[in-house]
DNA sequence: TGTCATAGGGATAATTTTATCCCATATAGG
DNA sequence: CCTATATGGGATAAAATTATCCCTATGACA
């Protein structure tokens, strides 16, 4: 861990609500854990992009901002259980929405990201919640 | 410019979403756009936290993915005025909803992102968007 | 005895993003 | 001549995030 040197900006909501899912899984693991993806191991194969240290301290960020909970269970080799909080339920409309709307934009946007100067690669194996239900009744 | 090492991850909309919004600034400054705030100097002094360059560089990037249109006036002083694009505005109901999300929470997330061990300072002064009218009725 | 599964985290390197500083254009006004 | 306005961007430093590698623990199984 490391100390922020520049103050953090929270001045409109939008800089807060960027805070809670800044973080390159922090969505896609809110995601997994609302259709049931909720054992560690069980998102780390999710993503297979993904190391095993940034899951867990991606998780441990979205534990600590309350947007988790975590269970453990006192067994070995070792259970563990995320759930969402309400306050992490009351964002999945917001993830579902960024979801639906790259989706939806997908062939625009492969091509202009593509497009951008900086990029010279992108990866397309890495998720596979396709294969999980929607959630989309959990958040009607 | 650099160029980027690792392969951008695009497997699901999030990811393409996030790439877009991905920016300290952006989000904010799609929603100045939205609010008719938009000359690069008008925005600059909405956001007395930013740089110019950076606001430069994060409105190059969101016209190279095509959020927004700039419009440049041949005149002396330059003129420039940039303009949401119609998936620019698709976007707006996404990030109405990360502002007023923040903002109902502010108290909550105001706390837990100050408990985090990394943050040891948070900045309030930024964003003086508040002095402007709402959007609501335009993506109504 | 090896090896696997499951979970967690330290130390450090690499990458990516932001910040800082400086230069350029061209006109108007004191 | 200096200053201000308005816009754009190069070069480099600093900061923040992610990646890589390694070590921990313990029971089950071949």
């Amino acid at each position: 861990m490391y100390e922020r040197k520049t103050p953090l900006t929270i001045d409109c909501g939008l800089h807060l609500t960027k805070e809670v899912l800044n973080g390159k899984w922090k969505p896609a693991i809110l995601r997994a854990i609302s259709m049931d993806v909720k054992r560690p191991s069980e998102i780390l194969r999710l993503f297979p992009g993904a190391t095993r240290r940034v899951l867990n301290v991606q998780l441990k960020e979205l534990e600590g901002h309350g947007m988790i909970e975590k269970k453990t269970y006192p067994q070995l080799p070792p259970k563990v259980e995320y759930s969402l909080t309400e306050i992490g339920w009351s964002l999945m409309p917001i993830i579902e929405a960024m979801n639906q709307w790259g989706d939806a934009n997908r062939s625009f946007l492969e091509k202009v990201i593509k497009n951008a100067p900086k990029i010279s690669e992108t990866s397309k194996s890495a998720c596979q919640i396709y294969r999980h239900m929607t959630v989309a009744q959990k958040i009607g």
